[in-house]
DNA sequence: TCATTTTTTGACGTCGCGTCTAAACTAGGC
DNA sequence: GCCTAGTTTAGACGCGACGTCAAAAAATGA
């Protein structure tokens, strides 16, 4: 038992260690850069063993994506616990949107990846329902916040539009927004968008208006609000600077 | 002078059936099992002739892009000549580019694969500058409309927002959602969102009514007004089922 | 110490990209 | 009609990556 156990303990060890480089990897060299050869010669170990924790490549890519995605739902999960009224934590939810997508620079492009061709047909069905699991909980986590609002009076909901439509609808704000802006070829600057998660979180609070979820939008800066954000998510900042040090030692 | 000609147009008739393979391949089978070698098999050509149009695959890839966006481009145009207020035009155009991902059931994907590391890279550096003229493009289109509006005093510029931060969340709206849409991972009716296209149409107009933008929301039913806009962009719906054709033969 | 089971290895088959040379073809002069 | 110079095409080749598998190595247990 101590034995198995100590050997279980080792696997699982090598298994985080070879997420852990491939997340280096990618992080480094993009995605179309990672082989299975180079991950295995990183840790030191031969192709087969690698293969012995990933029967494939996109195995891993969506194993980092489900730890991406968990990290994701914690952030969320403390953003719905942020102080103030329903409208304060919806536009924490988007500010925790972005700081998630720096504080994972491989988030965003791994859930791009997942959703090409190919990708799940070879995942293992394990790893497929965890990440569809963690996506309703997300899901959940902003739905949530709207239904509260709804039952504490302070936004009725509209007639033509339900709840999951209006979370569709923010959703597709952020992660086009995201994507749009990590993506390296699109110039907003050029546009004329120089700061993209300041334009977002205000088009966020403008789609709440128009919902009339109160309290409407007052006069507060958004640089302000932001900055109170900040502060609130500091722990996850830190996390950050952890994570940081971590993969690029 | 005319031998020459005809030499000219063989190779550039030739280019455009080697698009075309590279197209139904792609609509057929996904980025991922387009293979050069399979296009010129397909073309009765070998890969050597293959190479002397297309530097690399993603030359192929972005040609293609170019493609769909010029034909979203005069989509777009199209819409913003309906006629009705500048907010029917906005709507009008969101229900253009939900059309659009219709016809091209790769342009989306193709978007997306452009974002991706390491394509930017490859590409001839022509394409690029004819992708990013494109974008701008389109871009500008989607500002005509907001600044034609703000213009003729039915919205007023909210002092924190600019016009391209603005058109940023409507695009970033539309184009997460139609990423999530065709996406073949998510389920969205397991979440509750059975027509996502209405729900993004409404959404939009509930960030519309934020701005303030003139006329406000009444109460025409969406169904109606998509009813309209399907008369309105009959043309184009007509080139889908041509496109259809041509693409399948 | 040896036999059995588990783990690891890396050579191998396959595929696709992109190159490059030799062969086929074309055009034009004689 | 034939020959040559230039152009176009074919496909063999090298390379790198994926995923497999049988043999080698290590661990376990008697």
């Amino acid at each position: 038992m101590n034995t198995l156990s100590r050997k279980q303990r080792e696997i699982a060890d090598r298994h985080a260690m070879l997420l852990d480089i491939g997340r280096s990897l990618l992080v480094e060299e993009g995605f179309h850069n990672v082989s299975m050869e180079r991950i295995a010669e990183l840790a030191e170990y031969s192709k087969g063993t690698v293969y012995q924790h990933f029967s494939c490549k996109e195995e891993i890519l969506v194993q980092l994506c489900n730890d991406s995605m968990t990290q994701l739902l914690s952030i969320f999960e403390h953003a719905r616990a942020y102080p103030g009224t329903h409208r304060d934590r919806m536009l924490a939810l988007i500010y925790a949107h972005f700081l998630w997508s720096e504080l994972n620079p491989v988030g965003m492009s791994m859930l791009q990846h997942m959703s090409m061709h190919g990708v799940k047909e070879k995942v293992s069905e394990l790893s497929m329902e965890r990440h569809t699991s963690l996506e309703k909980q997300i899901f959940g986590c902003v739905v949530d916040i709207v239904e509260s609002a709804i039952h504490d009076g302070q936004l009725v909901q509209p007639e033509q539009q339900s709840v999951p439509n209006i979370v569709f609808g923010l959703w597709s704000m952020c992660f086009g927004g995201q994507i749009l802006t990590t993506t390296h070829h699109v110039d907003l600057q050029m546009l004329g968008i120089n700061n993209p998660q300041l334009a977002l979180m205000r088009m966020g609070s403008v789609t709440m208006d128009g919902l009339n979820w109160m309290p409407l939008h007052n006069q507060t800066s958004f640089i302000e609000l932001q900055t109170k954000y900040q502060e609130y998510f500091n722990s996850e900042a830190g996390q950050l600077a952890a994570n940081r040090t971590a993969t690029s030692h």
